[in-house]
DNA sequence: GACGCGGATGTAACCGGTTACATCGATTCA
DNA sequence: TGAATCGATGTAACCGGTTACATCCGCGTC
């Protein structure tokens, strides 16, 4: 133990009073006054005194601190989204310990054990797949949790996020309402992610609507990076080279299909259009600028990050929510006849 | 309190055995026997039981939690850094919490202090520049501390990372190897950021060193994004027309330098050269693929962990290490006489 | 058979806060 | 003047683990 660091004993000796009134101090409480509050904040300031949070947590059962389990922190929409989390929760006085599942469920059930066994007092997770085991591990202990990105209504866990399925079958009626009726849909790995299986899902639907005369949507996976939109565009163009249109699930995917498509001279729009999804800080700025989606990112961070803090704080049921995502025309989606 | 969740002393009642006995099994001490140890297990699983995370922490005074404080997540090798992070901290049982600065001192000092306050074992912080209240907090209660993305040998805080000022002097001379002598030196926001200044200086140097004949190195900041790229390289075909070469001191700066080219037809590398510094996973796959230099930044972030969780396991004093980066020669610098 | 030894288990103190309840002095009111 | 009230403060139990130390038991030895 090391014995320099103050405890609350130290500074009820120093200032003569009793821990409890510390403890009020340090808490705020209403029933203190005002000269002992300034006596013994002074004595904190001397002493370099900070409530141990280990003690606070054990008595009070609550540790400000709220996990998020994510998919991936490396390009794309999450780090965004990351951000936005933790500065809200910053700001209400939480902490957030982040774990990393890379899709996979057993590493988000053996993250979630371990942030539980590390106290954290909600979880925050992605998409609306998860083990069994997860889920009843957090119903046991009643532990709150939400599931964001995604959007269903009907979900026992509450969501926070876009509906990808909408979203994407309005990406494909914006791009055979320009004309486009061979569109080939570029997304990343499909077990990974029910959101993109959501897009999968519209896309398709909408080009079913589509009906007599209607539009031929063909799918193709890769691995979700730069490498993975490069490699796919030229797959496309080469199995399904009638296709005009290219619907990327992620703006980074777009990103290699514009790299994909300068490697073999064919310029964009004029020659080949090409859609994204996230609206990503660079979107705007490619050359042609990139028609996309925006993903509410940002806002669904600070919108999980509040309502989980204030049920946590008084109990405040936390409500479904949908955010609006939008497509921001721009200048890489051509009309054609 | 829930009443859910068991405790040790409802383990202990279920098995006959003592508190004591449980808590031994549960941290894998050897004197129990198998029996009983079997015996406890089930009953654990029965019971739904975890210890108590904040109890645990309180009697050992080890929260197996590290914190880092990271300027910015978004964009940027930071987000590969930080995955790295998580992922061997969590591999040996810790949790990584995180704060975002944004290269702000204020925000830095309030985070850390909030981080401290929550629990955390240790800190990981990035740069040498770091406020006096900071250091001073962090010495008084001995937390130990490591600076990251900087190597500094001297520092009294030991340092994990590569040496700024000479990988981007390396660049210059890589530049000025290849014919170029009028070179854009790009990068972003100069007092957020020591590594930054670093790179400056380490370039300067290099553009001195060449001495007669030598080097024109014009300095131009903006803002650390694609779009910041875009601006500062049209900036610097305006003010700085003799220039050959850009060298960003980010792949994100150089993929706005390849949009800025692109919109005015200038061709890369025939016409003017780019180079990077960051190696993005993207930085190969982009139409000139990108040379760069490479940050080993999953590397560092690999080291951190497994040295800071050295020392609090086992108080393996953490050595600073220099991480070297190197030169990734790819298609976007082309040689002129 | 007494002794020593070592492995398995139990007892209880302790970690550093929070908070229900008790106490106390001053003020107010009948 | 005594009772009731109220605000400020103190006392001590409690949160749920860990761990030093004590205990107990079986076994080999002399």
């Amino acid at each position: 133990m090391n014995r320099k660091i103050g405890k609350i004993r130290d500074v009820a000796k120093e200032t003569g009073l009793s821990i409890a009134t510390i403890s009020r101090v340090m808490n705020g409480a209403k029933n203190v006054s005002p000269a002992t509050q300034e006596r013994v904040l002074d004595a904190c300031r001397k002493l370099d005194y900070l409530p141990n949070p280990a003690a606070r947590a054990l008595s009070t059962n609550k540790s400000r601190t709220i996990a998020a389990i994510i998919p991936t922190i490396e390009h794309s929409v999450f780090a965004k989204y990351v951000a936005a989390i933790e500065q809200t929760l910053s700001e209400r006085g939480y902490s957030l310990v982040l774990a990393i599942s890379n899709g996979k469920e057993d590493l988000e059930l053996a993250a979630a054990r371990k942030l539980l066994g590390m106290g954290a007092e909600a979880f925050i997770l992605s998409g609306s797949v998860h083990s069994p085991e997860l889920t009843g591990l957090f119903a046991r202990r009643s532990v709150p949790c939400v599931y964001t990105s995604i959007w269903e209504p009907h979900s026992a866990v509450p969501t926070i996020g876009y509906d990808n399925f909408m979203l994407a079958s309005d990406a494909v009626a914006f791009l055979a309402n320009k004309g486009h009726r061979n569109i080939a849909a570029i997304h990343g790995p499909l077990n990974d992610s029910d959101r993109t299986r959501a897009r999968r899902s519209g896309a398709g639907a909408a080009a079913d609507a589509a009906g007599t005369g209607g539009i031929a949507l063909r799918f193709f996976e890769t691995s979700l990076d730069v490498a993975g939109g490069k490699a796919a565009i030229r797959e496309a163009l080469d199995v399904f080279g009638t296709c005009t249109a290219a619907l990327c699930f992620s703006d980074v995917l777009a990103l290699g299909v514009y790299f994909g498509l300068s490697e073999i001279g064919v310029k964009i729009p004029e020659e080949f259009s090409v859609m994204g999804f996230d609206n990503l800080d660079w979107s705007g700025t490619v050359v042609p600028s990139l028609t996309t989606i925006n993903l509410p990112a940002r806002e669904m961070g600070v919108n999980v990050a509040s309502q989980l803090t204030a049920f946590l704080e008084s109990g405040e049921t936390v409500v479904p929510t949908e955010l609006a995502g939008h497509i921001i025309e721009r200048d890489s989606v051509a009309r054609i006849e």
